[in-house]
DNA sequence: GTTGTGACTACCA
DNA sequence: ATGGTAGCCACAA
């Protein structure tokens, strides 16, 4: 029988791209989602950065709500002064996601 | 194989 | 609360 062995090519076309998209599409609008926890939801714990990586790289007219997508500690994490800082503000406040101080609640608004 | 990088996190001072 | 950091995992060169 055959060995397993690492597809060359690579996102786009793997499992994980896929499930990472699927679980982002989720996401109930007026809600936010961590990196990390869409990772798990996914089934792949660990990989927040690997999520931060498939966002990176979303086509322009991708439906996938981006937007809902922050870190941890609560906050946007693309630098303050970016044109993409705001934008992702604007959106979720939008939506009516509450923001004080740069800070959205996880605790009520998390997915 | 090694190295640098990142839309990340948990932990600690 | 806030800033620094070691750990993490995947990707690209």
């Amino acid at each position: 029988m055959a060995v397993c062995v690492s597809s060359p090519t690579r996102h786009r076309h793997d499992e994980r791209y896929q499930a990472i998209l699927d679980t982002l599409a989720q996401i109930p609008q007026g809600y936010v989602c961590t990196y990390g926890e869409i990772a798990k939801r996914a089934g792949f714990k660990g990989q927040a950065r690997y999520v931060g990586f498939v966002l990176k790289h979303l086509p322009e007219d991708s439906s996938i709500p981006w937007h809902r997508v922050i870190n941890a500690a609560g906050r946007v994490s693309f630098p303050i002064d970016s044109d993409k800082y705001r934008e992702q503000i604007r959106r979720l406040r939008g939506e009516g996601v509450p923001i004080r101080n740069g800070k959205i609640k996880l605790n009520t608004h998390m997915w």
